[in-house]
DNA sequence: GGGGTTCTTCATAATTCTTTCAAGTTTCCC
DNA sequence: GGGAAACTTGAAAGAATTATGAAGAACCCC
């Protein structure tokens, strides 16, 4: 599993103390480990320093607003957040959801349907990342983290396009297997894709240069005539 | 595909006719075949009749709401479930995974959307009940696994051809038997084929050389004069 | 709106596979 | 043995599939 078995830790990013004191007695209830950060500055740190499974993130904070703190962190990482918004004001749940925020709660709220969210958001994104392996794969030398987005190759760095990513994810994910381009298209190019096979081929053809590029990089995506391609780790 | 090569039943669970029938357009094309139910109470009977291999369920339902239905399936069986949720409503899609659906679409959904999602559970469920099924074949030191389109023998992999990956995974399903040429053709050829049955020689001969080469590999495939070619695990 | 990146498609080249053919070998049966 | 039928196998034409660079569209961020 992603990260074996101790408690998921939810981090919550408010500027008012009742509220995070509320919110974390019933979170913790739930046996989840909570850190705090008052202000968006450093909530932004705190994710970045110690990665949280989920970050609960007000709109409104000092120094960094949430909407900005969310854009920020999307482009790092895909950690999931719910926002939680001043009002049932559809600007602001729109302006969060477009963020890339997984689901708001407008205040004032109950913490206890805060908890349910936090539960509900966690079990999506757990079948999401299963779907998708554990948060962090290896095989051969290559080494790719989810949650940070980053992948090496013997230790450098691969800098690859996010179609590339989620392709390289799910090779890593089952090494030998053989992937036909249809299950490729439903895995990495997401189900609303309505394009060509040949579309797969392009970006196996670029992943495979930046592979081909690393370190002790070659040869490690195989084409199999006729059914799809198979990652090798050790070719 | 999976083990059996009856195609898979989609139950699907909607009160609208149109949408119904837009939904039984591409599931069928997909190959699969398409039960239906327009209410909650007709749906749940229906699933316990004749189980159907995946259930598509509109969450708002006449006599019995979907996520009732949903409660009371999941109480009695593990069939995957992709909940057909209204659009904007949060609360709706959060309800629907709590209640154990494997996947929701929101409306209005692209049916080729929903295709894609069907496909992909029971890909995914596919993989985790294979476990020891028909999809690996092995006999003598051959191992072959259908699902991930990989040939061994004692170990060593066997670069085959899609035909001739095709004609040792009919040999090893019934090793000891002979397949006439007519046969072979059928079932490793594609109905279609208007060929020549010396074609089939050229293949057998093929393959018989990769196994040889292979280790322990030697004389598996045996001609039958006048009949065809029998697979023998250890001549 | 501009600049950059990423995605998709397309066209062409390269590769791999299938089928056929033909010459040689084996098997069967008298 | 001898002859006929059946099989084997290498070579080559033909078919199918894949590789990849380039062009334009779509997208994102500033």
């Amino acid at each position: 599993m992603a990260g074996g078995n101790e408690a998921p830790t939810v981090l919550v990013v408010e500027d008012d103390p009742n509220v995070v004191e509320l919110v974390r007695l019933y979170l913790e209830r739930d046996g989840f480990r909570v850190d705090t950060a008052q202000d968006g500055r450093r909530g932004l740190e705190l994710a970045r320093q110690s990665p949280p499974q989920l970050i609960v993130l007000d709109l409104m904070l000092p120094y960094l607003d949430g909407r900005e703190v969310c854009r920020q962190l999307r482009r790092e990482s895909s950690v999931p957040i719910i926002m939680l918004t001043a009002l049932a004001d559809e600007a602001d749940r729109l302006a969060g959801l477009d963020q890339g925020a997984d689901d708001y709660v407008t205040k004032p709220f109950s913490p206890r349907e805060l908890a349910a969210r936090v539960r509900a958001v966690l079990r999506r994104t757990a079948r999401e990342t299963e779907a998708g392996g554990p948060a962090a794969l290896e095989a051969g030398p290559f080494r790719l983290d989810r949650q940070q987005r980053t992948a090496t190759a013997a230790g450098a760095a691969l800098n690859l396009t996010p179609t590339e990513f989620r392709l390289l994810s799910l090779f890593l994910r089952e090494p030998g297997r053989t992937f036909s381009r249809d299950e490729l298209i439903d895995r990495a190019f997401g189900y609303d894709f309505d394009g060509f096979d040949r579309t797969v081929d392009a970006h196996i053809s670029s992943l495979r240069r930046k592979l081909n590029a690393a370190p002790e990089g070659a040869r490690h995506i195989q084409t199999v005539y006729g059914s799809g391609y198979r990652f090798n780790p050790a070719p």
